[in-house]
Parts: structure tokens; sequence; C-alpha cells
DNA sequence: TTTATAATATACCGAATGGTATATTTTTAA
DNA sequence: TTAAAAATATACCATTCGGTATATTATAAA
């Protein structure tokens, strides 16, 4: 989504809006720097501060225990502070969960898009930046407890309608990247101009989910690497001109 | 696995130690009738009924909400059964959710043996046998809860470990009846001699189980349909002769 | 029919759950 | 420096949690 101001863009990205100027992106309440690859928050009142140090400290632990699992005596002993702190800035268990999952979806989105930024331009090295962040990154990914999109789908989908929701968001953000730079490479006249799209970039997204689940599962990155193999099997036997 | 004997055949599916004779299996307490695709238990004590009755009324639940978030309650209330009653069957709560994981996995995985069975010879055959299986069952798995293989595997890998060697088991029996099929479409010279085995059978793998992850969590059969379609693919255009 | 045994129900346990009312502390503005 | 407001801690709430000891009922053998 473009809104045609020239110093300034709006799209989406994992189901958050961002505004971009230059090479850094302003949100609402903090900037990803691409060079640095951090997030930085502007102008945080002291709530907004702690809603962030809680998020922190407890989104890993939202991850590997789940977020319905995850009790609010667990989020006290990992952040230090009381019930009535937590309570104090937000309504709800429910709501922790979600900020919590909006973080670790937003974290790893982040780095996504940093990786794009400072890889090479043309589709094919765009496509490759983001199978080199899953290999690059494999060790992370499980230390954190996973892909946080497939453990908050998983966990959502019968039992958790309003982070169902997010994952959804996150879901359409994560095709979309792939969507747009396929749609870049047909334009660059790299890729074959009659590619169905939607279909190469869900299948990307299957395939690294598929991965990352039989990975993590398996203990063994093996699974992952096919799974990228077939990714890059694809863009050089199909996609390509 | 084979013992060599000719009137029995041991091998394991999705974890479970089967005796097979002629087109009926028997199980040390149930055999699987592939013409009519149901269980039947044999030779079943008092106890060994109920807690069957006890995980045919949970497993669902228990694949739905979840094999950690389903409390005693939820149990006691689905089958009309008291507290004394599940804990006079089961050592604890821990046991009746790895027997409903068990009875979950091994339900969808006597079903594709089913399928297998009744269709027609030849690898390729076998492989779209799976294909038009979750074509074909698409809307049951999702009423059920989705694939248990891949519920299980998220919920379990940092939270409940026990479980997460049931889930191991079942993923190894899965990609397994793949390479068995594979193996038999090289030795029948249906396909290229120089398949990298494992690589496929896992692939397939971990392509069903991402579109069913995208189309549970978006709602939209859709995805399946195109990780069913790349596998289509990959028999015919790479490993066909 | 009686007796031993196995299965189920009842009643209870301490601990943990999410949540709240209120007291205390910290921060902010005057 | 002081007063108002905001943030945090304390103490409590009813409910649910997994689990157990024991009483009751159903089953099977004699």
């Amino acid at each position: 989504m473009n809104t045609g101001n020239k110093d300034e863009d709006i799209e989406i990205i994992f189901g958050c809006i961002k505004k971009k100027k230059k090479s850094i992106i302003f949100y609402t309440d903090w900037y990803f720097c691409y060079i640095c690859s951090k997030i930085f928050f502007l102008n945080m009142t002291k709530t907004e501060k702690t809603k962030q140090f809680i998020i922190e400290k407890s989104s890993v632990h939202f991850n590997k225990i789940g977020y319905l699992g995850t009790s609010l005596r667990d989020i006290t002993n990992l952040t230090g502070l009381t019930k009535g702190s937590i309570y104090g800035n937000f309504e709800n268990k429910e709501e922790v969960a979600k900020a919590a999952y909006k973080y670790n979806a937003k974290r790893i989105g982040n780095k996504i898009i940093s990786a794009l930024n400072q890889s090479p331009s043309g589709a094919i090295n765009k496509l490759m930046a983001i199978v080199d962040f899953y290999k690059n990154n494999w060790s992370v990914i499980i230390e954190t407890g996973g892909c946080p999109l497939l453990n908050a789908a998983t966990e959502s989908d019968d039992a958790f309608p309003k982070l169902n929701i997010e994952v959804r968001k996150s879901f359409i953000g994560f095709t979309k990247i792939f969507e747009d730079i396929i749609k870049n490479g047909i334009e660059e006249r790299i890729f074959k101009h009659d590619l169905n799209i939607k279909e190469y970039a869900s299948t990307m997204v299957m395939l690294i989910e598929g991965g990352v689940l039989l990975s993590k599962t398996m203990a063994d990155k093996e699974y992952l690497n096919i799974s990228l193999k077939r990714i890059e099997n694809l863009i050089h036997n199909e996609m390509k001109l």
C-alpha cells in the first residue's frame, strides 16, 4: 500500500503498519534500524517502557511454553514485577500474550527485512537472502523457541481466536514479502512472466514452515536444509527465465 | 522391518508395532481392517475398554485444545466419568495425553495405510493415493483439530519432552511410508535410480505439514492444494524415469 | 449366594490459576 | 516543596488445577 506521499511510504510488514523514511523505518512508537538490525523506541511514556520491558522479558518464554500455557506467575518471575504492575499496564493475560506474539513475529520479520535491505539487488539475490537468513539464523530461532508464526498458529486455531487473527496477518505479511520479490523479478525480466505469484510465494512459506517444524521436532537441521534447497531449486529450475 | 516369518510380518507404522496376517493387521490389543477402515478391539479387559473409552471421547479435544491445555475436568466432562475412574486407569494426566496423542496419530496413520492398500499397485499410484487422501479428507482433518503430528510437535518440543519422543516416532514412521514407496518405485524402474530417497520423502512430509498448517490457520484449502500439487509436480517432473 | 477383587465415585488436599481492591510508592507538575 | 496523579506492590478473592485417600459399587470366582 502506497500513500502517494513522496517522503513517506506506508506498507504492512507482518501485520504492523510502518512509516518508511529513507533507510530507517519510523513506527508509531519505535523504529527499526536496517544498519544495526535493532529496534529503538522513541518518546516512550513510562507505561510504554514498562509494557516493552514486560514483553521483552517474557517473549521467548511465551514462544517456548505457549501463549496460553504461560502463566501470570511466569510473567512476574521473568520480569521481577508484581501482578499489580502487570495489570496496571495490560488489561488481562490475553493482551500480554497478544503483545508478546506481535513482538516475536515482528522480531523475526524485521530481521528478514534487514537481511533483504543489506543484500544485493535483484529478485534472485533477494530470495536467496531469505534462504540464507534461515541458514545462518537457524540456531537462534531454535534457541528462542522456533518460528513464532508456526507455534502460535497451531496453538491458536482452535483455542485462542484473538491470537489467530494476529497470526493470519503475519502469514499474509510473510507471504507478501515473497510475492513482492517475485513480482519485481517478473518486472525485471529475471523471472518468467506467467508465474503464479501467489502459488510460488506460499509454496516457499510452506516449505520454510515445514522445514522449521521438522528440524525443531527432530533436533536435526538437515530437514530445514532440504526445504531451503528445494526453494533454491524452484528459483533456478522453474522461475528463472 | 521383516521378521522372515511367512505368516507374520512385523513393521512399524507411526511408532506402533503391528503384526500383519493376510489382509488384516493384528495388534496386541486391536486390529485395523483395511476393508472398512475401522479399528476393532479384541480380548479387552474392563480396564482396556475404559481406557479406550476415555481416549476416544477426549482425543479430538486434546488435538484441538492441546495436550497440555486439556484439563482433567475437560476429560471428566467429555467422558461422564469421575476423577477416580480416570486415575484408576491412568497413572496421571501426562499418560492420558500421551495415549490420546498415540490414538490420534494412529487414527490418521491407519487411514493412510488403508488408502494405500485400496489403491492400485505401482509407486506413482501409491504416492497419489496419499495426495488424494489429503484432498478427500481435508474437512475431516480440520474438524478434528488438524494434523495431530503438527499440533503435538509445536506444543511438545520445549514443554512436554515425553510427548515429543512420541511425535518423533510418528514423523519417522510417516516419512518411512514415503521412503518405502519411493524405494519400491526405484526397484520397479518407475523412478530414477539415483534419487535421494530420504530427501524426497521428507520434502513431501514438509509440504503436507506446511500445507495443513497454512490451510488450517487461514481457513483456506487452497494452500494445501498448492502443496499437494507441488508433490505431484515432484513425482512427474523429477522422480519419474 | 457368598466372598474376594476390581472398578468407580466421593470427598478432600495443597497449590496454582486469573483477577481485583486497596495501600504504598514513585513520578510529575505546580 | 508540596500536591496531584500515575505506577507499582500488597493482600486478598473465588475458582480451578492435578492428585489422593477412602468409601461405595460392580464384577467375577467359588
